[in-house]
DNA sequence: AATCAGGATGTAAAGGTTTACATCGGATCG
DNA sequence: CGATCCGATGTAAACCTTTACATCCTGATT
């Protein structure tokens, strides 16, 4: 005989409470609420009797009730690059400042699922949403249409002027551009670039800004440019590519496919930093503890997280005019995967 | 003056759409969840008056109508261990097959932010809870008295028998031994061990397994037994101890902690496998690409996701008799990070 | 033709909480 | 002593949906 009290069972209610505290319900709820409101003796009484009852509010009366979740919801393409990690736990810690949990998301970069969370958002399963992906789930255009930056949406990372909505951000472009800078100042001048897809705006960006000081520096003929995805799998296959065109740099678009290209680098009979020297992007936890240790573009990840919610929850307030731009700062960290090239 | 529709508007309800088309609102609702019930015209009607109103019903209000909140609360130690990034994926898929959404806590290890996670059972806002780590949060245990096994709560990877929750795990003593025993094949016999926190039974287990085998090799007295937490950072202080006590192997109880470990092999001027084989447990997506590749326990990641919910639904169904402990395979992968010992 | 079966739809209650408003009693002030 | 005010508490409506039950109607059966 499955005991599930809390599945089949009648839960314990504010009624039940209010009854056995001889109070009314609405004393209780405000014993929960607002406990100024309510005199010392009767609090004390009521919070005995929540006690020994073990009564939980039910979260789903209240919020049908108050018309608020006190839910974020955030989405990732991939969760399990550690770079987002890093940016769900600053989001969470903001969130639990502001007053809210976060429900976390793994879209794996699929329309279809993006689609399926962006509908806990018109149930009002969630009182916001926050998206690290570039795309903007079609269901929720009605609602940007009407709403434009005050919908409850922001985006993080991945800013994108065309869809309207807050964005939270480095500046890829410049970061790009310093990464690039790097590898030109070791005296590298075959460089093999490995982007994200090209539908990501910020692979767009980074791009931008590593052919912008190719130029300044005369060797954007010279540039090798191969798509990959972020992760190490593709990336393998594409530093492969390049690597027989002779490249003495590989700069990847993110740790991850640095780590798939250094691998490559060793299939081929090579050294990393010796032969081909490899620089990342995002300055993942693990990017210190790898063999050698990555070269790489830090993100300030967490804080990315925590001001993409900071925002979110200014718009929910209805804050008079919230930032719809915030740029954060980089920063390059030279490690063991760059040196200067074999002469 | 913000345009906020979903947080200050009203929102249409299904009130709104039942008068539109002419109809009531329980035929509304059956087109939503018993189409069948409802004449073809009459459905076709309803249905496109909620397209043009954009009515999404109101999640909290049938929560608390259907007490099934269709939710199931994941947490997770750490949510960058990539490990759990695989179990997680496994999950949802699976929850998605039963009709549930899969809503991922990061506990950090932290007992205080353990029991946020785990009131949201208590309060139904989600139907059940799968937790990955090794301990049940004490609000929960009055819940697990009434209830014993069929209360709505499975453990996945850390199977602690006390705890007397179902649960999904591999053999880890078992699959620890074959980690060890590959090092003894390989020629070692001063193998240091870093393992996890003392308290986590999983590791308890893998140290077990490992002495075990030592024992049947007769170099138990040989052992070097040092404690981290998982995490790359602490393995990499222990192994540069244990480098210092001339092992020529080191078997880590995870594989950020082998890639730690194998930092501090560099670091120290030596080389993996060369000098010092490491091995590591779980198979994460990056072992393949480390450099060396690891040498590690592949783990069915996403299987224990996918069972985990399977075994929790079908507690919530109330299922007559389900497995209280189910066993899954693992396997030994073999890469570079470990070799013969030089001799 | 009267009865019945059964499909389609409507009615209304229930689910647990919050909160505006009403009420009550005692203290303060003139 | 009466009027006033205020703090503490109670009453009851509202939030939106689902669903058991009632109702109505059509077509078939006897």
């Amino acid at each position: 005989m499955p005991c599930n009290s809390i599945h089949d069972g009648k839960m314990t209610t504010i009624i039940d409470v209010a009854a056995t505290a001889g109070v009314s319900t609405a004393t209780v709820s405000r014993v929960l609420s607002r406990p100024d409101r309510v005199a010392e003796p009767t609090r004390l009484r009521v919070l005995e009797v929540i006690r020994t009852l073990g009564y939980a509010p039910n979260v789903a009366a209240r919020t049908l009730r108050t018309l608020r979740a006190a839910k974020i919801l955030l989405t990732v393409p991939d969760i399990s690059n550690p770079f987002f990690a890093s940016v769900i736990r600053g989001a969470e810690e903001a969130a639990r400042d502001a007053g809210y949990a976060v429900v976390v998301g793994d879209t794996r970069h699929d329309p279809e699922i993006e689609e399926q969370y962006a509908v806990m958002l018109s149930r009002r399963e969630v009182d916001g949403l926050i998206f690290l992906g570039h795309r903007l789930p079609d269901s929720l255009q009605p609602l940007l249409d009407r709403c434009g930056y005050s919908a409850p949406i922001v985006n993080g990372c991945e800013y994108s002027p065309g869809i309207g909505v807050p964005s939270v951000h480095i500046d890829n472009a410049a970061a790009s551009g310093e990464a690039f800078e790097h590898l030109v100042a070791l005296g590298h001048r075959d460089i093999g670039i490995i982007t994200g897809p090209p539908i990501s705006p910020i692979s767009r960006d980074r791009l931008t800004g590593a052919i912008a000081a190719a130029e300044r520096h005369g060797i954007a003929d010279r540039l090798r440019v191969r798509i990959a995805d972020y992760s190490a799998g593709t990336a393998f296959e594409q530093a492969r590519i390049l690597l027989a065109e002779k490249v003495s740099a590989l700069y990847c678009f993110s740790d991850e496919m640095a780590i798939g290209a250094i691998s490559a680098v060793a299939e081929a009979g090579l050294s990393c930093p010796g032969d081909v020297s490899v620089v990342g992007f995002d300055d993942v936890p693990l990017a210190r503890y790898f063999q050698p240790g990555l070269t790489t573009i830090a993100q300030p990840k967490a804080m990315i997280g925590r001001r993409a919610v900071e925002l979110l929850v200014q718009i929910l307030r209805d804050a008079p005019s919230p930032p719809r731009q915030v740029t954060l700062k980089h920063m390059l960290v030279v490690r063991g995967s760059t040196a200067p090239p074999r002469t």
